[in-house]
DNA sequence: CAAATATTTAGCCTGCTCGCTAAATTTCAC
DNA sequence: GTGAAATTTAGCGAGCAGGCTAAATATTTG
């Protein structure tokens, strides 16, 4: 095994496991996939009883650990899933699976 | 896909999520899993810099979301790790890699 | 049983998270 | 360019997370 992995990488496990730490986070995620990978800001603060600010701010800590991403259209924003980001997690997971030797 | 799954599942990655999104939380994972899956109290808490008392909270919070069990042995607690608990964040990880549809 | 060892429990304090409301920004439509 | 629509930014407040020290609780040993 590696001894440790590059502080980078850290950083990126940091951000993504702590994205994912709030139920809200999770669910935007979910919805956003089933919906076929991306909405508008809109739709997604839509689904939530909370004040639309609380869910921009959950949106912008999706997109600062690369999980999203934004492409402005018109008026609206439309934001995207990046599953690949996801990888993360799993390579994460790996390594309890792998024989440790 | 089911439209939402069962609370008790929900409650449970809410826990494991939670578990897993402190730094200090998944290097005991990661040492555990390379120490060949179990601990005492005492080792674990060897490997940071913080007070022990610190160490042991974190633990517990591990332990409630189900990813160490304890073994009293004599005057030490032996920590092992229960990897099948973190199939769970794989069964979510998978949603994203199904086609939605 | 007294002392030593291993570890947790109790309780305090600081700072960050996440909710809110109000104000600002950007873009489109008349 | 004014107004409406879509969304973010600013800034406030309560509560929880996570650090610490001191005290309590087993368990073994002499």
């Amino acid at each position: 095994m590696a001894k440790h992995e590059p502080k980078a990488r850290m950083d990126a496990y940091e951000a993504v496991f702590t994205a994912l730490a709030h139920p809200v986070r999770r669910r935007i995620l979910m919805t956003l996939n089933f919906k076929g990978g991306s909405m508008t800001a809109g739709t997604i603060a839509g689904i939530f009883a909370h004040a639309w600010p609380t869910t921009t701010r959950h949106i912008q800590i999706l997109e600062a650990a690369g999980l999203l991403y934004h492409v402005q259209e018109g008026r609206s924003r439309v934001y995207h899933i990046d599953r690949r980001r996801l990888q993360l997690v799993h390579d994460w997971l790996e390594w309890f699976s792998k024989d440790p030797h």
